[in-house]
Formats: structure tokens, C-alpha cells, sequence
DNA sequence: CTGTTAGCGCGTTCAC
DNA sequence: GTGAACGCGCTAACAG
């Protein structure tokens, strides 16, 4: 069958037996050399090594696929659209260049609608990956669960909102915000807000948990205001704060959008930055150096999270054992805070 | 053989001919079913689907492509590292979910080394994929005309440096450094300089023509400054154009980086912005709008380049004739001009 | 060390 | 409308 109008004209490429042909041996000895299989003699290797050169010779993937029953293909699912740009830009990049070096392939899909999380299922099944990097999806999130039963590799980047033993990667989101509340206790602050972004998220419930904890261990108790993840939910969000208890003298917010927001809803409301407020954001993006005062922020290198994604899809390749890696957050202390 | 330790002991998948056997009809009958070929009687056609049901039959994708000498399958070169990472980041979400929705798969490469193009080039020939999406590469760059040579359909993400046949995709690069030009113009500016990135790039190049158009129209000669794309190098090359211009009143920046490192420079050189001088920046960054004061620079619409490209990557796909694509670049006026 | 042979799973004529 | 048979290009087990 033909799907689309285009007549197969192209001229067909050298195949294993035209190699053969050519170097006055047969397709084994041939696919020994190019699979570099060592039980080949020197001369007839370099004769077919120049044969393969002389014809241009390139195996055929699917070809060899087929026959291997392997694919040297990893499933790289992004979930778009999503905040966290540079990480997945980090992800993008890392988990190509490391697999690639190790010569893997990378086939790319989104999950965005429940009918692209089916079709990602079918792929797997369809052997067109031998093992897929997941980035966190939105809400309760079956897809993970779903692949972990195809018995392919899986490497989530996040940590998983249900307990299971697939391996993942994620920052220290408890620990980077514990450090931001600790920071903020340090300067006296005693009256501190919390604006948070979208609950659903798993990332955002630890942000929110560190902060609690390290509040409580300094006898205090949160106050809490929900949000979305734009800076206009957080300028509305840190309103709703300052309503509920004037004299408050610090804010974490769990992403730095809404920490913007709410430099400018401080803006609004009178109060200087950060002598009446303090605000504290979550991720350290770019325009939080740019903002006037600077952010102070949480750093959680999406680079080496993306290193460690890849590094643990390599060994779950090769078969190895692997544990989560959970990669320390920083805090960047600029003016804001 | 084996290249890594792990014995295959996944249970086989369904084949055509289990489905077959439980659907008490032939192979090439369920080949038909699956690939909705019209001639099949529906009652047949339905026992068919059944089975495949029933048995969570899935095409392996390797058979098929051996069979039909295609891969429904899109290679989307990025080149990593770069500047323009929002307009990376839309490509990717765009041309893979265009082209998802039209039956294709997006295998990922990264050009980053000259090995890699070798492997590129390579990955193409062995039919990896149907077609290739080259997104900007550093340098002379031969390996658009190494992919052309491949004759499978191609498509580049701005102008190549030297003409060809290659359909593409790009921002008005001159007429937005144009526009910009023209607006500093307007506000009665006459000592105007440029501050320009990595010159090797096309787009830059197409930037500096735009703006020395303008001055020309205007009769007024440009005060070029070269920098690379980095904020530290664009206070530098202001420095530099102040020393050679103590009267500038007015700097163009190929990109936001240099334009932020011009708001810096204008600041330790005693220059209030936009009073003394205006800056315009390229390319509106998240950061651009977190400035102070807030930049003033050219949009150019990452997405819109981004579902161009897809586009023009189905129609090629579909055989049909296809024409470079110039997208417009629309001034963003903000504080800094 | 090398060649022969038998699949891998699917699409596609060509008869029926 | 349906089935039998061949080929896509490669790997792998087995002889020799």
C-alpha cells in the first residue's frame, strides 16, 4: 500500500549481500565485520571494510531491528505545555548527547492529551523504544504506571506521586525550601506567607511540606495562599495574605513567577523589598536576576538532574540496578531576600 | 548477538498471524483489517478487530518499515548549545505535535559536533527517517547540503547562508532591526549604534542589514560595536561605542542578552535610559520584561516559526511544492526606548 | 575463521 | 472478497 502520493523513486541503497558480492564473501562475514564481531580474519576484514566504503554502505535500522528484536531506541515523553522550561530544554539536551554517545537513539513524543498517552503505550509496545524517559505529567498520572508494565526501562524525572520502584530524579524541592525558611527565620522574619502553585503537582506539594516542617521546628505555623504558576495568581495571592495578617514580613513562593507577582503586589500595597517584605521565589529562571529588587531564589540545576536521568537510563539499558538520585537545592541569595 | 548482558525474556507480542489464527482468516486479511484497506466484508472486518482487541495486537513498526520502505518518521536536528532556546523549546513542542497528528514519529539528533553530523548524515541513510528538520547551525555549515544530497524532504529553520532550493522558515530579521531603527529615528535619534552577536549567524547578519538600511534611508551611517551574545560583552561593546561617540543617544542590539549588558553599561557609564539613551533590544526574552526600565525590543514569535516549520515539513511529506516562509517581526515598546 | 540456512513480522502481488 | 507465496535486509545458530 501507498499512503501518500509519492512514487518510490529513489535509487535502492547497497545491501548487506551487495557488499557481500563485492568483497568475494557472504552476508555473515559481512555483518560480522560491520557488527564488529572479532572471529574475522584481517585481510578479509579490510577488504570488506572497503568495500562497505566504496558503496556507501549504510545497514538498514528497521532491517536489523526486525532481526535483533532491539531497537537502540529510548522514548524520551515530554509533557507540554509545562513551567519548567529549562529543565526540559536541560533534558532535551543531556539525554540525547549521553545516549546518543552511547549509540542510542532518541524518539520523541508528548503527552499531552489522554489519546497521545495511549498512543505513547501503543509505541512502546509496537518495540519502537527499548526504554522511555518520562518527564512529570499533569495530575494523577496513570501513564507511568501503564509503562511500567510493558517491562521496558523507565526513568521518571520527578519523584512519582504514588510509591512504586520505578527509578527517578528529582531536586530536593522539601530541602530547598526548608533552607529558604531557615534563611528567612535567620533574619528575624517571624510572620511568613506561602504562596503556592499548582497543589496538584508533586514537586509543589514538597515545597510546601519543607516549608511547613521548617516552620514548625521553629515553633511557628504557615500561612498559606493558593495559586497558579503566573505572576499575576501571585500578586493576587500575596493581596489575600497581607489582608489576612497585616504585619506580615516574608513570603516563599513556590515558583519564581509567582514570586514576581508578588514583588509587584508589594509594589501595590505600600510595602518596600525587602525591608517591609521579604520574598523569596523557587527555581532560579532567568528574569530573576532581572527584577528590581533582585530575587532571591532556589537553585536546583536542571542540568545535572538532566546528567542523572540519562545516566540512569544507561543502566537500566545495560541491565544495572538503580536507586533515585536526589540532587541538592540551593538557596541564591540576591536583594529580594 | 548480544550487545548488552540482558537475556530477551520478554514474552513475545501478537503477530499478524496470531491474530490471524484467532480470527480464522489469513494473514494478509488481518494486514488489511489493520491498514484499512476498503475491500475486506464487514463482518470479516469486525471478527478481525476483535481479535486484534483481544489480543492487544500492535504493528511492529520495524516489519512494517521493512516492508514499505518507510518510517513515518521525522528527524528533528537541533543544534545545542544556543542562544534562542524559546524558539528550540516551541519547535520541539510544535513540530512534534503537528506531525504526531499526522501518523509521524520525531527522532531526536543533536549537531553539536562535526562527528555528529557524520552520524546524521549516516542516521538518514539508513533510513531512520522520511525526512529531517535542521534547526540553525553554527558555522559554514555543510550539513544542509549534505542532508539535500540525501533526497529526503528537508526543511531548515532560518535562512541558509547561501541560497539554494531548501524550503525554510524564518523571522523578518532585516525588517525587524528595521523597524526598531526606524522607531529610535522617530523619536528624533541621530547617533544611533549597533551592538552586534556572534556575526557568523545568519540572522545577526540579516539584523545588521536592516538596521544599516534604515540609517541609509535616513542618510545617517552606523557605529557598529561587535560583541558575542553574552550580557558582559554587550556593556563592553557599549563602552566601546561610547568611547568612539561621547554624544550616542540611541543603541540596537541584535539580541536581549547584549541589550541587558547595554542597560548595565549605560548605568556604570552614568547614562539614564531612556533619557540619554534609548536601548532596543531583539528577540523579547522572558527577562526583557523584568528589566529596569523595562526593554524595549522585537518579537518574532517563536511559535509561529515553530508550526511553519511543521507545516512545511507535512506538505514535503505529501510531495506537494513548497516556498520559504518569512514571518513578520513586530517592535514590543516598552521604557528603555 | 567462514558459509549456509532459517527466521524476524509485515505488505503485496497474483490467483482463486 | 480472500488466501498462498514471496521479498524487504539483517542476524544468529549451526556446520564445516
Amino acid at each position: 500500500m501507498r499512503r501518500n502520493g509519492l512514487a518510490d523513486t529513489r535509487p535502492r541503497r547497497p545491501t548487506l549481500e551487495t557488499v557481500a558480492a563485492r568483497a568475494k564473501v557472504s552476508r555473515a562475514t559481512v555483518s560480522r565485520v560491520v557488527n564488529g564481531d572479532a572471529a574475522v580474519s584481517p585481510e578479509v576484514r579490510e577488504s570488506v571494510l572497503r568495500a562497505v566504503k566504496e558503496l556507501g554502505y549504510v545497514p538498514n535500522a528497521a532491517a536489523r531491528s526486525l532481526a535483533t528484536r532491539r531497537t537502540d531506541t529510548v522514548a524520551l515523553v515530554l509533557s507540554i505545555p509545562r513551567q519548567d522550561d529549562a529543565l526540559t530544554a536541560a533534558v532535551v539536551q543531556y539525554v540525547t548527547s549521553v545516549l546518543e554517545g552511547a549509540g542510542k537513539r532518541i524518539i520523541l513524543m508528548l503527552a499531552d492529551t489522554s489519546e497521545s498517552h495511549r498512543r505513547i503505550a501503543g509505541h512502546v509496545e509496537a518495540r519502537l523504544a527499548d526504554g522511555v524517559v518520562l518527564l512529570p505529567t499533569d495530575g494523577a498520572d496513570p501513564l507511568a504506571e501503564r509503562l511500567a508494565r510493558t517491562d521496558a526501562p523507565l526513568v521518571l524525572l520527578g519523584r512519582p506521586a504514588i510509591n512504586s520502584l520505578v527509578p527517578y530524579v528529582d531536586a530536593d524541592n522539601a530541602g530547598g525550601a526548608a533552607a529558604a525558611t531557615e534563611h528567612l527565620l535567620r533574619q528575624g522574619r517571624r510572620r511568613i506567607g506561602l504562596i503556592c502553585g499548582p497543589t496538584h503537582l508533586v514537586a509543589v506539594q514538597d515545597r510546601m511540606a519543607g516549608h511547613r516542617d521548617a516552620l514548625q521546628r521553629a515553633g511557628l505555623l504557615p500561612h498559606v495562599s493558593l495559586a497558579d504558576d503566573t505572576a499575576g495568581s501571585g500578586a493576587a495571592a500575596l493581596a489575600r495574605l497581607l489582608a489576612d495578617e497585616r504585619r506580615l514580613d516574608a513570603v516563599l513562593a513556590t515558583s519564581d513567577h509567582l514570586a514576581i507577582g508578588a514583588l509587584r503586589g508589594a509594589a501595590e500595597a505600600g510595602r518596600r523589598v525587602p525591608d517591609d517584605l521579604a520574598v523569596v521565589g523557587f527555581g532560579d529562571i532567568e528574569a530573576a536576576a532581572y527584577t528590581t529588587p533582585a530575587l532571591t531564589t532556589v537553585r536546583t540545576s536542571p542540568t545535572e538532574q538532566a546528567m542523572a536521568v540519562a545516566r540512569l537510563m544507561l543502566s537500566r539499558l545495560e541491565g544495572r540496578h538503580t536507586t533515585p538520585v536526589v540532587l541538592p537545592a540551593r538557596l541564591v541569595t540576591r536583594s529580594s531576600a
